[in-house]
DNA sequence: TAGGAATAATTCATTAATGAAATATTAAAA
DNA sequence: TTTTAATATTTCATTAATGAATTATTCCTA
């Protein structure tokens, strides 16, 4: 997982963590007529970012006994009105499965973080609302995840972070806008 | 998982799925000073974005029994030279934690995709190798794989492709380059 | 308003991914 | 050159995530 295990290898002296996908990718362009170079390049290169932020941000809930998935949850509940929400709403909001939705939320559940009750209006639906409890302990490490967003995006200014947001955002609205 | 599951209810007539998450971040913002709100929304939408080219690749994938990591691993070795990788570097590539990294090759191996043999050089290393059936293999699938990428990202211009990924590229060589 | 289709959430079995420890080998230090 | 440290991979136990099927409720329509 470190940049210079491979060191000497296929690459030589090297950038950075992401240069030896980049050029794998641009012999895979050599070797097949057609292939999107540019869209290989962006979707690693999500991934890559994705991992990433999901390794730092582990490590700064871990103390908390949180992991990202959990924390996102967490979050998407802090950001709704009266602090909740629905399971589908939830997986929607997380990219998490239903199914997932369930072990998730039996987890808050079970550390005091949320409470579930079934809906009024919908028996169907299920409502999950964060407790007290939750609120504080959110507002207890969101500083050290900012700091960690921080060290991931911090070099990037408040008008580029704008502008990928911006061109990234686009293929989600066209998808099912 | 659809973006009218949750119809009515927090969103009034939305444009995406992700504006949701955007309404909660500001909301979040609202409540939490200091909130670094361009951060937060562009990690959430690397989460999205992941998640959305992980199922669109898997669904494309299925009818060959490959899903997103397998086939990543297969183009990492398709791009490298001698279609040969050791395991650490594979890691590296693919983001996966070299005991998945076993795990992956075993089953690539069973599938007859891949070779693996002790390195001559430094006996401590294993390598890995495509083999004809598994370049045949990634042959076969990749124009599905271009189509679902052009798909998703079909909307933006090279230039903008790579305006994103310059961006997106930099707190990679921030971090560790 | 009865009956079938659609939606919401969950359970259960299965697969995927991880961390900690073990093994083997090489590199570095004393 | 012996000992120690570092690297590379794997094994094993555990946790996380998924799909398929199930249950309950509501919506629709004939």
């Amino acid at each position: 997982m470190n940049r210079d295990d491979d060191l000497g290898r296929h690459s030589g002296g090297h950038e950075d963590s992401f240069s030896d996908v980049e050029h794998r990718i641009e012999i895979t362009r050599q070797r097949l007529p057609g292939y999107p170079l540019e869209h290989a390049r962006l979707a690693r290169l999500i991934t890559h970012m994705q991992k990433l932020q999901t390794d730092i941000c582990n490590a700064v809930l871990k103390p908390y006994e949180l992991n990202y998935v959990t924390y996102t949850a967490l979050m998407m509940m802090y950001g709704s009105e009266e602090q909740t929400l629905t399971p589908s709403e939830l997986s929607n909001a997380t990219g998490e499965k239903p199914t997932n939705v369930t072990r998730i939320c039996d987890e808050l559940l079970r550390k005091g973080l949320i409470e579930r009750y079934p809906s009024v209006e919908d028996r169907r639906r299920v409502v999950l609302r964060l407790t007290a409890q939750g609120e504080r302990q959110v507002e207890q490490f969101q500083p050290k995840i900012w700091k960690a967003l921080d060290k991931i995006y911090g070099q990037l200014s408040q008008a580029e972070l704008r502008q990928v947001t911006g061109l990234l955002r686009r293929p989600l609205s066209n998808l099912d806008g």
